[in-house]
RNA sequence: UGGGGCGUCGUUCAACGGCAGGACACAGGCCUUUGACGCCUGGAAUGGUGGUUCGAAUCCACCCGCCCCAGCCA
């Protein structure tokens, strides 16, 4: 395992192979191009991380550009959460913060160069008209009969649409290519559309607005982009992009493309993402249970651990589903260093120890991290009445089962071995209500004089010393591995996890834990990893996350014997 | 059935004409004051058929399967 080196891949190779030939002066230029039109989600950080991360690995530079071509659907709240979450991530930008609303005028030149050319014209053409004259896939489209306006009568229709003298969709520009291309793309594509809403940037300066096709490209090139990675949808658009290059005589970038992440047991779409937090499915983008960036981080997940994963997914051209389980192996090896060890009891059950002193008070060591032994020791108070975890007991214990039962002996984690003498229960609910033990006082710290030993230790809280706290236990937000798969004809909604969140009122968790702070990580041991809700924080509440659950041995045990 | 792309263990990435390898997942064992972590072991793949070659996952041909494209979205 090495979070550092990336893989090797396919782009690698083209970059070695570009590095070898001189091709752009031995520089390498790449960028990040976020459209800034919902949060960004961990497929964008396996684009980040790749870009980002070639730009580092070869002493070249990546910036981070908004494609903010359509005011309709862009607002700036994303772009300060999509600053926010890459900088997170703990990339820099450094003073390459770039909009492609920066380029307006100088698309709006390109595109007069290309009218005054022949190469672009106006269409006044419906919407509808023109999707008739595109053709279909196998048949080949014909020409607009504006097609054939004058260079003049072009310029001065584009002028008057930028003007805003015409409504939405009675002009657009398109480029004069081929109508009958077998590519669709070049069956004069659409460049320059009327939109009046108001731009987040630009308000409205403009009432038209470049298209992707238009506008990407060139300002790969305005930037001096060498490799411009997008995924595998735009391969079709690479002859345009190359078309408009060449036709403007700008600085050539190449577009490489590779297989977007998809994730079993989450959606990563924008618009279905976007879908979830208007329908109120979720509490928002940052909602913990998300596959955002922000939603993870609200989580308790680490850039770390994100990069990792990103590291170790690879990039290829395949179609994939990437396992979720590599994304929680990857959070859990990183806590596993860095987790401050406590112990807490999500669901209590009261133990008492009849032979320990009914005021007696002890103060016993604990390990922070194990695998960390510079970050040292605490005392956990203990005393007579305990908490444990309800599934720490058993009525009928079981050859397999090493936890409390009557009759049996376990140690409690830093404290003592104690004997379960008996317990009560509620006979009208069944509920087991106390449980009664005797401990061994020669035992103290957990570990026992004469070498006997006992198979299971468990984790307890002294009842008069702990806190009381919400915990909300998070687990996948579906119930299938392909919510989005349209196979079986139903949609992604249809397979919401209904114990995707679990919220336990009052759990009992060891004293140290009074003082907390957002983004530390935890691991309650034999439980999991959590982290403060640093959204409750703000509101004065203390909430803690469950960002993932240890491996869970028993609980497989217990699966294959049903 | 037009165009573009992709097929390697269950999943994913590698192997670039020379012993198909790693990671996750899974199974078993060891260790253990977390049924965690760690360590060891194991099962497990070249879509198919031909061809070229001393030798093919790799080159060629044909076939099969999957993905993307007919926005004035990106």
């Amino acid at each position: 395992m090495n979070s550092e080196n990336s893989s090797h891949n396919f782009i690698r190779e083209i970059i070695d192979e570009d590095i070898k030939d001189n091709k752009h002066g031995g520089k390498i230029v790449t960028r990040f191009p976020p459209e800034p039109n919902g949060y960004l989600h961990i497929g964008h950080a396996k684009s980040i991380c790749l870009n980002f991360g070639i730009a580092k690995e070869y002493g070249g530079i990546c910036s981070l550009r908004f494609d903010d071509t359509n005011p309709a659907k862009e607002e700036s709240e994303y772009v300060e959460s999509i600053k926010e979450d890459v900088k997170w991530l703990g990339f820099d930008w450094q003073d390459r913060l770039y909009f492609t609303s920066d380029y307006f005028d100088k698309l709006y030149e390109f595109a007069i160069k290309l009218i005054s050319e022949g190469k672009a014209y106006v269409d006044s053409l419906s919407m509808e008209q023109i999707r008739d004259y595109r053709g279909t896939l196998k048949e080949p489209g014909k020409d607009s009969p504006y097609r054939s306006r004058s260079v003049e009568e072009n310029v001065e229709l584009f002028e008057k649409m930028k003007d805003g003298q015409f409504n939405e969709g009675s002009h657009v520009l398109r480029a004069k290519i081929d109508m009958s291309s077998a590519n669709i793309n070049m069956r004069d594509p659409v460049i320059y559309r009327i939109i009046k809403t108001s731009h987040h940037r630009t308000a409205s300066k403009f009432n038209i607005y470049p298209t992707y096709d238009f506008a990407h490209g060139q300002s790969d090139s305005l930037e001096g982009v060498t490799h411009s990675l997008c995924t595998l949808e735009f391969e079709d658009h690479r002859p345009l992009y190359d078309w408009f290059i060449k036709e403007l005589g700008i600085h050539v970038s190449r577009q490489i493309e590779f297989a977007r992440l998809n994730l079993s047991f989450t959606i990563l779409s924008k618009r279905k993402l976007s879908e979830l937090v208007k329908n109120n499915h979720v509490s928002g983008w940052d909602d913990p249970r998300m596959p955002t960036i922000s939603g993870l981080r609200r989580r308790g997940f680490t850039p770390e651990s994100i990069i990792n994963f990103c590291n170790q997914i690879g990039v290829s051209k395949n179609n994939s589903l990437i396992d979720i389980s590599l994304l929680e192996y990857c959070i859990r090896i990183d806590l596993n260093k860095k987790a401050l060890r406590v112990m807490a009891v999500l669901n209590p059950l009261k133990v008492i120890i009849d032979n320990y002193p009914d005021d007696l008070e002890e103060q016993l060591d604990a390990i922070n991290n194990p695998e960390d032994e510079s970050m040292g020791t605490r005392k956990v108070p203990f005393s007579k009445i305990l908490y444990i975890e309800r599934d720490d007991f058993r009525e009928q214990s079981s050859k397999k089962y090493f936890r409390l039962s009557p009759g049996k002996e376990v140690r409690l984690r830093y404290a003592y071995f104690v004997t379960c003498t008996g317990f009560t229960k509620d006979e009208s609910t069944g509920q087991v209500t106390e449980v009664h033990c005797t401990y061994d006082p020669r035992t103290k710290g957990g570990s026992s004089p004469d070498g006997r030993k006992v198979k299971g230790t468990i984790h307890w809280v002294s009842q008069k010393h702990c806190i009381e706290s919400e915990v909300r236990l998070y687990d996948r937000l579906f119930s299938v591995s392909e919510p989005d798969s349209v196979k079986n004809g139903k949609d992604y909604k249809e397979y919401f996890n209904q114990d995707s969140l679990k919220t336990l009122k009052s759990c009992k968790l060891e004293p140290s834990l009074r003082e907390v702070r957002p983004y530390c990580n935890y691991q309650f041991e034999r439980l999991g990893y959590f982290c403060i809700d640093p959204v409750e924080y703000e509101n004065n509440k203390i909430v803690f996350n469950r960002t993932i659950s240890l491996r869970d041995t028993w609980a497989k045990i217990q699966d294959s014997n049903k």
